[in-house]
DNA sequence: GTGAAAGCGCTAACAG
DNA sequence: CTGTTAGCGCTTTCAC
């Protein structure tokens, strides 16, 4: 059991060759006799040869190696996300280096620089906050990088980017509730300043407008203190009371969680959903069809979106042109949307 | 923009030094005078150096990688795992490459192999399956390599481990159970033949045999068609009619997802938890708090779980002694169980 | 077909 | 204190 693997040169000195002919018949380089080739194979397979993807990858300048920035591996929206990276990324024979950034520009910047240091092909970061002149702190000459739902307005311009279309998922869960008779309409949002809130908020808001539904400053609760984002489903469990006393018969959630949280409010409060309230949420996570009732809510992809982005960034690697994504979401009718009842 | 990033041969002829000046500049070495120092670290900066780590991998025999395989990151309990490895590895500034398993043997030895010629420091796998003998199939004179929750009987003797006593576990639920009154349990399992759930079996059975409760083979039920392991919640939505047919009050799954799924069936079937039928789950994940009843549930320390294993990882790494742990679960008793009802 | 030699970018032993 | 010189293990011209 000694220390050091054996290399190629190991391999070569047994064989009585030299061991840049060891490595063309270990990569069946054609030039080899395949007489020769099958008998240094023979010798490594018995010498238990490990090829060092290390010395290759200096060589090669490549390391078959992508980085991926999640803000947390816990959130089974992300972790979603990273599972149908990870699906594409190993069928194309490369491995996922992973980083957490728990939605803070600077951890962010922080992983993204170590990957540039691992000299990784490529990038992929989910719910990225990084702004324009930030980009510049991020060492130039980045290797491909692709955003997953991009957290920040002009991001697109400054990376390649695959996200789902917010406002349109915001317009499908209010007209929902619209088409369902509705017409004290709450959102319930979180936090902080992403863009995701922001825009499934406008679409709310536009929503309303055209449907010439008077807005209520009352109606839109969003738990904004210090501007930071606490646990979603604390968060819709905390806001929803002051909904209910501003008279709202329906709520579209800012996501499942949100609204998970709401319902739990609901139980607590002795609100029947959907008789007395209706509530739509947004990912589309496993969660929503396992509470009572199950939860309507806008889908996102989330496998695809891990997929897109991935592939996106192996057609940037092959130096193809790209073209960014917006996936669309769907409404998913289930149990905690009704009617209403008058 | 140019292709290839500079190096310190770069910064060496700006600066007028050696490489290796720069290299111990760079890396704090105090033979360096701080003068020249600080001024080789200015031009590195002026120069939008990014120190290459593979070329220092290929000279350290370090990757400060570790490589972690799991058999899905879509899986809340795993989600969870990782990110205990991910926060203990991260302070320990190591870097996470993952890989999935989906259970299968094969896609484990494939990304163990992979993760050998990477030349990771180390490696993580939860819920191993390879036995003695494909021990050595795999790579000899292997990195540290930690198991967590093995799912193979002899394996601690082939790899260090952390694992979840899930005896004592079964023993917390049943024996619950048992104190509310119930007699007449149920086991209900998933159809692989993973050590978990056969301990988790035996641990149900040892507890009845111990109360002097006469066992009924039809109050066990493990969809075990195809020995194959198909979706927990779907397994204990099919499982369940049968149980309750053979007359069961109370009933243990195999974990939460299983539970839910029976939980599901139940509102189906118009049968009340807990007054009609007492559930009991493993795992502890958060899903268990939204649904309705909320699960009463053994939980595990899954966070823990990650950060042990990865702090028995670190203490190899630097090369002190470590033991196996063993952590045990705990009963978190929540709306699902309730006293029988005569 | 095969070998010799250079080099990927870095660290470290050895001289001065 | 700093420069010279070897490698780390591999791929890849360029000769023969």
């Amino acid at each position: 059991m000694g220390k050091r693997k054996i290399s190629i040169e190991d391999i070569a000195r047994r064989a009585g060759v030299s061991h840049s002919t060891v490595s063309r018949a270990l990569r069946d380089n054609p030039l080899i006799s395949s007489q020769v080739r099958e008998e240094i194979k023979q010798i490594a397979r018995e010498m238990n040869y490990v090829p060092n993807a290390i010395a290759q990858s200096l060589q090669n300048q490549r390391t078959s190696t992508i980085g991926v920035v999640v803000t947390s591996i816990a959130d089974p929206f992300f972790a979603e996300v990273v599972e149908g990276i990870e699906q594409i990324a190993k069928s194309a024979g490369l491995n996922v280096l992973l980083s957490t950034s728990h939605r803070d520009v600077e951890q962010e910047i922080a992983a993204i620089d170590n990957f540039h240091r691992r000299r990784v092909d490529g990038i992929l970061v989910a719910d990225s906050r990084i702004s324009k002149q930030q980009r510049e702190q991020v060492a130039q000459i980045a290797v491909p990088t692709v955003v997953i739902n991009s957290q920040i307005e002009d991001q697109p311009e400054i990376f390649y980017s695959v996200a789902i279309d917010d406002r349109l998922g915001a317009q499908l869960a209010v007209e929902h509730l619209i088409n369902l008779g509705h017409t004290a309409i709450g959102y319930l949002g979180v936090g902080d300043r992403s863009l995701s809130n922001q825009q499934r908020l406008e679409g709310y808001r536009m929503v309303l407008r055209k449907a010439g539904i008077q807005q209520i400053p009352n109606w839109v609760a969003m738990n904004d203190q210090d501007n930071v984002r606490a646990n979603d489903v604390t968060t819709g469990q905390k806001m929803l009371p002051q909904l209910v006393t501003a008279g709202v018969t329906g709520i579209f959630c800012y996501n499942d969680m949100v609204a998970v949280g709401a319902l739990l409010a609901c139980h607590e409060l002795g609100i029947s959903v959907p008789q007395d309230l209706s509530l739509v949420g947004f990912d589309g996570i496993a969660l929503g069809c396992y509470v009572t009732p199950p939860l309507t809510t806008i889908s996102q992809p989330m496998l695809e979106l891990g997929r897109s982005a991935m592939q996106i960034l192996l057609d940037l690697l092959a130096e193809k042109t790209v073209e960014n994504r917006v996936l669309s979401p769907c409404l998913v009718k289930r149990g905690s949307s009704a009617p209403i009842n008058n």
